[in-house]
RNA sequence: GGGCAGCUAGCUCAGUUGGUUAGAGCGCUACGUUCACACCGUAGAGGUCACAGGUUCGAAUCCUGUGCUGCCCA
């Protein structure tokens, strides 16, 4: 007898199975003609850190789908690899250098930095690929790519020459998010707001030679004093008495429709626009006309005089209604510099201290000089007034630093006509965004067009192929360069030429004896992610590959990246090759903490999969994380941190998160988290970060092993085709002959298999995941498992229990595979010693069954096997039987007592219920006495109703009859109660009149339902009043 | 400021096109251990479906508004 430990080892599964699948290569996949082809390829996770529960669910939900296209025999590639992240990356590292060695990155210089990013780049990658081994991921493993190597650089700088060549590449001024401690510009989503207390300074400008009735100085008001130094206008609104007039309707209107409890607030608006326009306007109807007529004031500390400029940018109903403008270091004073015509000066060096422009206070830090600018204005008397006040102040989300506004030489991807086609791909419908609503955002964004900066002042990365060289003419480019198609050159529109080349080589050429300079930038991380789905496959190569996986089937991903990363996919994979990188983007939900906040890296408070996968098993991991995707909701998941030496758990808090070491409440013993780095703190032990979430997938994988280990206990004398004369699968549906356990079993087979199937089609992760633990655990487990105990006994019946336990577990394993691929094929393996030559009516006829689980055929099973009738039949039957067990439990029956029933049903009911007498009998432990119409009550009976049957237990002198009554009496006040609701429900003449006809009669039938059993209750009670002895 | 989503049991979440006497897991309560599994079994308690209006014979479900939470965009 094959017979297996009580627990199930997940520890041993794992590595087992690992081992299994590796040394097959099953996870791999040749290109090969003729085979319908499933292809994802992984978003691939950047290498500034390990990854946590989000990518976790992400990976797991692609390794879902994977396992299940390629049991269904679908060629099935899923692309494995990591992403370089440019200034992430290159920020963690410089950061560490700084930290750990007091070096900058120009101590450092950008070869030596560059090979410290690698060796960082190499630990984590080999970390990352690590875990997504350890959650079972099946990518190929033979082809793991990285978006810095050299095949992703060549598709890089190809597509790139591309761009070029078609005028799609430009360069251009922009006012861009300057990180001053990384000294480059970060994007948008790379910086995040913050509350600070700061201050808001008002500065007077005075005005130049004023005239009578003029006002001799404005007052602007700035968070940023320094920035007056870059100042090129004040402007003032071209009409601030209509504006003013706007802002009053408005208020009026919120008025209007506002609570009374909002109204003062309102008021007290009203009321200072009111005193506003009486003191304050007139100055601003001045000052606008004083504007129109091209008058000046002067910038205080410098001097320099600057125009007074009408624009719609200054807001009269806030502060003064002036504001100044420094084009060169805000953005919404850029776009009035534009709009007025306005010179831009920048005062801001690279490393974030002041330039020439800045006068005497050029060499300054910015906080230096900005200290220094309010005491000289203070000193010159032009500071009126200085305020508290909490801003809102932009911050790098890379080095933590606040971020500057700065113009700077970008090179941009023109948007215009690149995006028209990715938009059309997803309002056309060749990419289906799911869920829908999605699909909005991503058009919303790409409608927009707006260029794509992509230029990025780092040094790892992806090196712009652009090479700047002067003093050549055009012949000289083309004598140099004519025939090569791999090179192309355009004016810089001043003196020299940039050439953009796909050949890394050209660095060593010169033009015409003139050197060619490179461009010192990288290119956006984004760029090569773009390309990910056609370079990974070897494109500008015509690969095998690229012909048979392109375009992938699946893309997974979060919705965050929607537009920084799928559109820009769909935007390149058309440019670069016509045809759409993927048909379908499913966006999973994101996994949250206790707090509500998003799970990531920077924040700390994302947990190790891998914490989860060492003390509860990878596939507990996967089956929570597989229930948790639901279309929805993100999920919430608090964590706690378990002490490896007392096993006390502590909620992960804003404060511990971050911790490399935390004392236990309890025993007081510290451990270390992810978070350790000193050599004291990775001394010590770790303390996994875990959730009870976890706790049912582990369970659900003990509760299979189990029915396993029952089943081989029980497979002793099983004769592979011996069926104790009742064919298995030739019949289908099976005959009334077969046992009616059985034929239900098949039909619950065909449809849980249909609905699961249908679930992962249609990317419901939960619902498949939901479906397949109730069936397992309370169909087969709870119900069919108990069933064969008596037949396994009886040598008649035993053959056929034991192939149909097969047939079940079997399915079951199959089916699960998907989302728990450890524990089914390591039960796999063990049934294969046992069993191994069991088949199912889907397996390939003629062969052998599949040494792995993994390459096993999907189940299918035939339509004709659902039987909605048997369901019911069933479904009766269990009924029955917890109609028994309920009363045992109310009247506190010890478990093993027998007791004596008697079961009134009508004839059809109790032909159905025949057949099962001895199932009934041993799974509710009684003896039937009778069953039938006129199976009589005992005289001492607890009563329940079920399924259209009377059940009365005999319960001799066990009744306790109080209890008894008392239930009674409250269960009959719960039935009047419906009744009373169904009857003004059916009298109202309303409802009658225009609800349909089946809902009607439905509702007749369950008041008439309710009353029968009103009936019984009443009975019932009156019998157990009249046993009750006076007292 | 604009857009999207969420608010259902103590916790984490389901709930297809309105017909519900609102479900699951965990937790809780009671009972139970030679007989696959205590990572288990049997039974039970627990909800004014955020709030306010509306549509409808009928609303967790549709509409409008409010509040709170999260995300995206400006």
């Amino acid at each position: 007898m094959h017979e297996l430990p009580k627990q199930y080892d997940h520890k041993a599964a794992q590595s087992r199975c690992r081992t299994l699948w590796d040394t097959g290569r099953l996870w791999h996949a040749e290109p090969q003609a003729g085979r319908r082809v499933y292809s994802v390829v992984i978003p691939p996770p950047n290498v500034t850190g390990a990854l946590h529960l989000g990518h976790a669910l992400n990976n797991t939900l692609q390794d879902v789908l994977v396992r299940t296209r390629r049991m269904q025999g679908f060629l099935t590639l899923w692309m494995p690899g990591t992403d370089h992240a440019g200034i992430a990356t290159q920020a963690v590292v410089e950061r560490r250098l700084l930290e750990e060695e007091k070096l900058s990155r120009h101590d450092l210089g950008r070869e030596k930095l560059v090979e410290r990013i690698w060796a960082w780049k190499e630990q984590y990658e080999k970390r990352i690929l690590g875990q997504l081994r350890d959650l079972g991921a099946s990518c190929d493993w033979d082809r793991v790519r990285f978006t810095l190597d050299d095949q992703c650089a060549a598709a890089v700088r190809e597509a790139f020459l591309r761009l070029f060549q078609k005028g799609l590449v430009r360069r251009g001024k922009r006012l861009v998010n300057w990180d001053t401690f990384l000294q480059t510009a970060v994007s948008d989503d790379e910086v995040f707001h913050e509350q600070v207390k700061g201050h808001f300074w008002h500065i007077r400008y005075d005005v130049v030679d004023p005239q009578p009735g003029e006002p001799a100085s404005v007052t602007v008001a700035t968070t940023r004093p320094e920035t007056l130094l870059g100042d090129t206008a004040v402007a003032v609104h071209p009409a601030p008495a209509a504006a003013l007039d706007a802002v009053e309707t408005a208020l009026r209107q919120k008025r209007a429709s506002a609570t009374a409890k909002e109204q003062p607030e309102i008021d007290a608006q009203l009321d200072e626009l009111a005193v506003r326009r009486r003191d304050l306007l007139p100055t601003l109807e001045t000052l606008a006309t004083m504007a129109s007529a091209g008058r000046l004031v002067r910038l205080p500390l410098l001097g320099r005089t600057i125009p007074l400029v009408a624009d719609e940018w200054a807001k009269p109903e806030l502060g003064s209604g002036c504001v100044k403008i420094t084009p060169a270091h805000d953005p919404n004073d850029y776009d009035v510099g534009k709009r007025q015509s306005l010179p831009i000066i920048n005062i801001l060096n690279p490393e974030g201290t002041l330039n020439a422009e800045a006068g005497p206070y050029a060499g300054l830090t910015i906080h230096k000089a900005r200290k220094s600018v309010v005491a000289d204005l203070e000193a010159a008397g032009q500071l009126v007034q200085v305020e508290d006040r909490v801003i809102e102040l932009a911050h790098s989300d890379r080095s933590k630093t606040p971020i500057e506004p700065y113009l700077a030489d970008q090179w941009f991807i023109r948007m215009d006509e690149l995006a028209q086609p990715a938009l059309d791909a997803v309002t056309g419908g060749r990419v289906r965004i799911v869920p829908e609503r999605y699909a909005k955002s991503y058009v919303d964004w790409l409608s927009e067009k707006r260029d794509w900066p992509v230029s990025r002042q780092l040094w790892w990365g992806h090196r712009i192929p652009i090479w700047h060289v002067t003093g050549v003419t055009e012949a000289d480019l083309r004598q140099a360069f004519g025939d090569r198609s791999s090179v192309a050159w355009r004016s810089d529109e001043a003196e020299g030429w940039f050439v953009c080349s796909s050949d890394e080589a050209l660095a060593t050429e010169t033009v015409a004896g003139r050197p060619l300079v490179r461009d010192p930038d990288v290119l956006d991380t984004w760029f090569s992610s773009a390309l990910w789905p056609h370079s990974t496959l070897g494109w500008p190569r015509q690969t095998a590959e690229l012909a048979t996986f392109y375009p992938t089937s699946a893309l997974v991903t979060s919705r965050d990246i929607l537009t920084l990363w799928v559109a820009r996919m769909v935007i390149m994979g058309v440019f670069d090759t016509g045809e759409i990188p993927f048909s379908e983007v499913y966006i999973h939900p994101k996994i949250l903490d206790r707090y509500g906040e998003t799970m990531s890296k920077s924040k700390g408070n994302g947990v190790d999969p891998v914490d989860v996968i060492d003390t509860l098993g990878a596939d507990a991991l996967r089956f929570a994380l597989a229930s948790m995707a639901t279309e929805t909701q993100d999920v919430r998941m608090p964590v706690e941190f378990q002490c490896p030496a007392c096993g006390q758990l502590i909620e992960q808090t804003v404060q511990n998160r971050v911790k490399p070491r935390i004392d236990c409440a309890k025993c007081g013993k510290p451990f270390r988290t992810q978070w350790a780095s000193t050599e004291a703190d990775l001394a010590l032990p770790r303390g996994p970060a875990v959730s009870e979430k976890f706790e049912s997938g582990r369970n659900f994988s003990n509760k299979l092993w189990n029915a396993t280990r029952f089943v081989l206990m029980n497979l002793e004398g099983h004769i592979a085709g011996d069926l104790g004369g009742i064919p298995l699968f030739e019949t289908a549906p099976l005959g009334e002959a077969a046992p009616l356990e059985d034929r239900w079993l098949m039909s619950r087979l065909a449809s849980v298999t249909r609905e699961a199937t249908q679930a992962i089609d249609e990317y419901r992760f939960a619902e498949a995941a939901r479906v397949l633990y109730a069936f397992a655990w309370d169909e087969f487990c709870s119900a069919y498992v108990e069933l064969c105990k008596p037949r396994l006994a009886d040598p008649a019946q035993r053959p056929r229990a034991q192939a149909m336990l097969l047939v079940g577990l079997d399915t079951i394993l199959r089916l699960l595979h998907p989302i728990m691929p450890f524990v089914t094929e390591e039960i796999w393996q063990h049934l294969g010693e046992a069993a191994g030559s069991r088949r199912m009516p889907w397996d390939e006829p003629g062969q052998p069954l599949s040494a792995s689980l993994m390459v096993a055929r999907w189940p299918a099973p035939p339509a004709a096997w659902a039987d909605s009738r048997t369901e019911t039949q069933f479904g009766s039957f269990l009924a029955v039987v917890a109609a028994i067990r309920e009363i045992r439990a109310r009247q506190n029956v010890p478990p093993k007592t027998r007791v004596t029933v008697a079961l009134r049903a009508a004839v059809d009911v109790a032909a159905l219920l025949d057949p099962m007498r001895p199932a009934i009998e041993s799974m509710a432990t009684v003896v039937i006495e009778s069953l039938g119409p006129d199976a009589e009550a005992p005289p001492a009976a607890a009563t329940a109703s079920a399924a259209g049957c009377d059940v009365f237990v005999d319960l001799a002198d066990l009744v306790d009859v109080d209890a008894e009554i008392g239930r009674l009496v409250k269960e009959n006040e719960k039935t009047e109660g419906f009744i009373r609701a169904k009857q003004a429900k059916l009298a109202d003449e309303k409802f009658a009149a225009r609800a349909p006809e089946a809902v009607i009669a439905k509702e007749r039938a369950q008041l008439a339902e309710l009353e029968a059993k009103l009936a019984k209750g009443v009975a019932a009670l009156a019998d157990l009043r009249g046993r009750k002895p006076a007292t």
